[in-house]
DNA sequence: CGGCGTAAACTTACGATGTAAACTTACGCG
DNA sequence: CGCGTAAGTTTACATCGTAAGTTTACGCCG
């Protein structure tokens, strides 16, 4: 297609544009959107193109991973945490929020992390920033070690919720006697439903899953690690 | 199919059998194994049966949960931390561990109850009974209600391990001089894994998602909530 | 006992999906 | 000029969930 002949120049494709394009492709219209085929018409091109620049699915998941992990290693600076050594509680803190700005855009990560069997190279580069802030701060390695598996995803500013915004769902919406007896089969629940009810506009719904929420545990986490590093505890 | 003729009787299919097969199914062959035609199979029956037990395969998986779920009540048992008012800290980490065990046997749950855009009565039951823990330890609704997002999916007795044991990954396996680059890159990294390499037996594979580590995690979780809730902060 | 309704199974078929394999084009370099 | 190679297309296949139609087995009623 020489294109010169009908002016439509598509852009040469390369493996940076189809991973750019997948990327946006899964943030706007979600993973399940994302397959060959239709990241090929994105593109303008057959699914079978894009194997010239992608060996498969799997390796095309994979580099949109290492591209937003990229991403999120720049957003997070080179020295993210280099201050750790004065306070590493907020070190920690402000380098894991900056993470969940990232994260947010894309949504699918930590399904498509989850996915993986095996770790790329600039997740452990990632990895390691946020071993050099717990050592600036103070940390033994094992210590560290332990940090690392009890922040889990929370590191890289997820906190896997459970379960969507989506409906009530259980009981679905249940109207005057239903409720009653929803009340009667589960007091707590209700309670604190009732008690919790948000004004908060910033919640996509009734259950939430809101940076306070995803805040209040990482500081209770910090909390209890801070605890351990200087031995408060017992 | 008479089988009075064969003699292979068959066991009449039924909406808990089926529910019971594929639970076993995804236990033993993982999630991806579980396709219709392969649960037929696993029951001696064509695939398209299924339906007339469940509706679609979503309906399967909510009513998977839904058993693993009911177990994980049935382990907890119905006091499952009544005597939280003396001491919920240890009657909830025991309600947390039990639903471990029951979750390391159906790995493939967080999996499935990721993709549930909604919850389940079962599920909410289960909740309930959290709650009742956390208010007889006297946490009020809003203390509480922060302390469920903080648990996450720890309530539930997974903490979502971002990789599998798998194998090294990123760098691979590297030899020599690559080992040595890897220790200039990355020297945090290679320092703890120097150090914290593990004799460790019943970690799975180096890269360890062990007992020790999910306990260490909720350990530290329930320490700084213990804190919050009497204001022993600052 | 005969016939028939119904539920539970089977058969067939369709549209997605990932991807192997073979083909076609366009361009650069000897 | 010619040819190798890279980039794209076309075709084809297995697997998936499942809609639609068909067969079979059994209970009930006359």
């Amino acid at each position: 297609m020489t294109d010169q002949l009908t002016g439509t120049a598509r852009k040469p494709l390369s493996r940076d544009l189809v991973l750019e394009t997948a990327v946006g492709l899964a943030d706007h219209e979600g993973l399940g959107a994302l397959s060959m085929r239709r990241l090929g018409q994105e593109l303008g091109v057959e699914a079978m193109s894009l194997y010239h620049h992608v060996a498969n699915k799997e390796a095309l998941l994979d580099g949109m991973v290492d591209a937003v992990v990229g991403e999120l290693i720049e957003a997070v600076g080179p020295g993210g945490g280099t201050d750790a050594a004065r306070d590493w509680v907020a070190a920690l803190r402000a380098r894991v929020l900056v993470a969940r700005t990232v994260m947010l855009k894309h949504p699918w990560l930590p399904a498509v992390l989850e996915s993986r069997t095996s770790i790329s190279a600039p997740l452990v580069a990632y990895y390691e920033g946020v071993l050099a802030t717990l050592h600036a701060g103070g940390f033994s390695n094992d210590l560290a070690h332990h940090t690392l598996h009890a922040l889990g995803s929370k590191a890289l500013g997820f906190s896997q919720e459970l379960f969507d915004p989506g409906k009530g769902g259980g009981a679905g919406e249940q109207s005057g006697a239903e409720l009653a007896a929803m009340a009667e089969a589960f007091p707590h629940l209700t309670a604190m439903m009732a008690e919790v009810a948000h004004d908060d506009p910033d919640s996509t719904l009734g259950w939430c899953d809101d940076q306070t929420e995803f805040e209040f545990g990482l500081d209770v986490l910090l909390d209890g690690l801070e605890r351990r590093r200087t031995g408060t505890s017992g």
